[in-house]
DNA sequence: TGTACATCAGTGAACGCGCGTTCACTGATGTAC
DNA sequence: TGTACATCAGTGAACGCGCGTTCACTGATGTAC
C-alpha cells in the first residue's frame, strides 16, 4: 500500500537509522569511557571508535573532531538536565519535608544518569573552553526553567523573578557541585550516603531560609 | 669564617637549591599550560619539560609520573588558599559591607593567583580521580579553617560548630564555584566584571541571611 | 688549602606505540524509470 | 515488479608525529682526607 514516502527531510530510512545509531554508540562510548575515570578532554578519538569496534576513519562520518562530539554531549546533557526538572515536577514536591524529597528525586535521578552527570560535572569547570561554555549555558538555561518553575509553583512567595533567579543559581551550582560527591561514593557505604543526602538537604535549607527573608533591594 | 656546614637535613646547598628551582620550574609549567585553557590530565610529560627547556628524561628526577607532579600542585594549591584566608584575617572584615569587600579581597587573590585557581577548579570534579580526591580534601582543610576563623571572630554568634561548618561548605563551593566564571571573564568588560561580582555577593548575602536564623537541630 | 673520589641533575639517542588524518575501496541501501 | 545507477557508512592500509620510558653518559658540585 505504502508507496515510496517521498523522504522530504533528509532521505534514506534504513541507511539512516544506522547512521543515527552509529552516531548514539559513539556518544556513549565516549561517556562510559569518562565514567571509568578519564577526563573527556584526554580521551583519544581512536579510544572512542576502538570500544564500538569500528574503524578510526569512520568516526569522521559523524563528528569532524573530538569537540563536535563533546559538543553534542553537552546538547544531550542539557535534554537530559530538563527531564531531571520535569520528573521533579512530577513528583508533585510534597510541602511536607519538599526539600528532602527533592533531594532524593535527584538522587536517583542522579544515579540513573550517571554517566552524563559525569561528563557534565567533570567539564564543567575544567578541560576545553569550548566546551566548558556551552555547559555553563545549559546551565543557564537549567536555571532560568527552574525559576520559572518556582515562580509557577509559588514556592517562595513575594519575591521579584531576578531573586529566584539568583536563589535557583545557587541551588543549581550547590546541586552540581555535590554530584561529584556523591558519583564518587563507594557502593553500599550507606552511612556515608546518608550523611552526604543530610549534608546537601541541609545546605539547601539554608538557602531558602535566607530567601524567605530576603529583602528585595531598591 | 663558615666552615663546612654538616648538612643535616638532605645535604648540598648549591646542587640542592638548583634541584629545587628545576621542581618548580616544571610545576610552573605545568600551571602555565593549564592557564592557556588546557586539562592538567591531557598535558604531556614532554610538553611540560619543553615548556622549561629540560630534555624528557629529567622529568624523573623529580616525578615519577605526571600524576605525582599533578599531587604536588595541589599541595600548593593548599598553601594558596590557607594564604587566602591569612589575607582575608588580616584586612580586617569590616562588619560594614564586609562580604562585598571579601568578594574584592577574594576576587584580587584569584587574579593574583590565576594559574593555580585554574588548576584546582579545573580539576576539582573531573579529571583524574587521584588528583581530584586530594583536592577535595585541601578544600575541607580550608571549610574547616575558615569555620575556625570564622567563630574565633563571632561572625555567627550563637550557631554550632557544625552548623559554622555547613555554612562553610556551602560558601566554599560557591567561591570556587565563581572563580571559574570570573576567571572566565575577558579583560576589560567591566561592566560584565561587576554584575558577575554582584551576583557572587547576593548570593553570599543569602547564604548568611540564613544563617542568621538558622534553627539548631535536635 | 689541595687533591682524589663520589654523587647525581641533566643529556642525547634510541625504542616501540598509539595517535589523528588521508585515501581509494566496497558493498549494502536507496532512487529513477 | 525489475533493472541500472547513485549514494555513502564503514573498511583497511598507510603516513608522519609526539608520546613515555630506558640507558649509558657527562660534567659540575659535594665530600673526605
Amino acid at each position: 500500500m505504502s508507496s515510496h514516502p517521498p523522504a522530504l527531510t533528509a532521505s534514506g530510512n534504513r541507511r539512516d537509522a544506522r547512521k543515527q545509531h552509529t552516531r548514539q554508540q559513539l556518544m556513549q562510548a565516549a561517556l562510559t569511557l569518562v565514567g571509568q575515570g578519564r577526563g573527556f578532554t584526554s580521551l583519544s578519538l581512536r579510544e572512542v571508535t576502538r570500544e564500538i569496534g569500528v574503524v578510526p576513519a569512520s568516526f569522521y562520518r559523524h563528528f569532524k573532531d573530538m569537540d563536535e562530539l563533546g559538543l553534542a554531549l553537552v546538547e544531550e546533557g542539557g535534554v537530559t538536565l530538563r527531564r531531571l526538572l520535569r520528573e521533579a515536577r512530577r513528583s508533585g514536591f510534597p510541602p511536607k519535608d519538599m526539600l528532602h524529597n527533592s533531594v532524593l528525586v535527584y538522587k536517583r535521578y542522579l544515579e540513573q544518569n550517571r554517566l552524563m552527570f559525569a561528563f557534565i560535572v567533570g567539564e564543567r569547570s575544567g578541560g576545553s573552553p569550548v566546551i566548558r561554555k556551552a555547559i555553563r549555558r545549559e546551565e543557564e538555561h537549567f536555571v532560568h526553567e527552574m525559576a520559572h518553575d518556582m515562580r509557577e509553583l509559588g514556592t517562595v512567595p513575594g519575591l521579584s523573578g531576578q531573586t529566584i533567579e539568583l536563589i535557583c543559581s545557587l541551588v543549581v551550582s550547590t546541586m552540581l557541585n555535590a554530584a561529584t560527591d556523591i558519583l564518587d561514593l563507594p557502593a553500599g557505604r550507606q552511612q556515608d550516603e546518608r550523611e552526604l543526602v543530610e549534608h546537601f538537604v541541609q545546605q539547601l535549607r539554608l538557602i531558602f531560609l535566607g530567601a524567605r527573608l530576603w529583602r528585595e533591594p531598591g
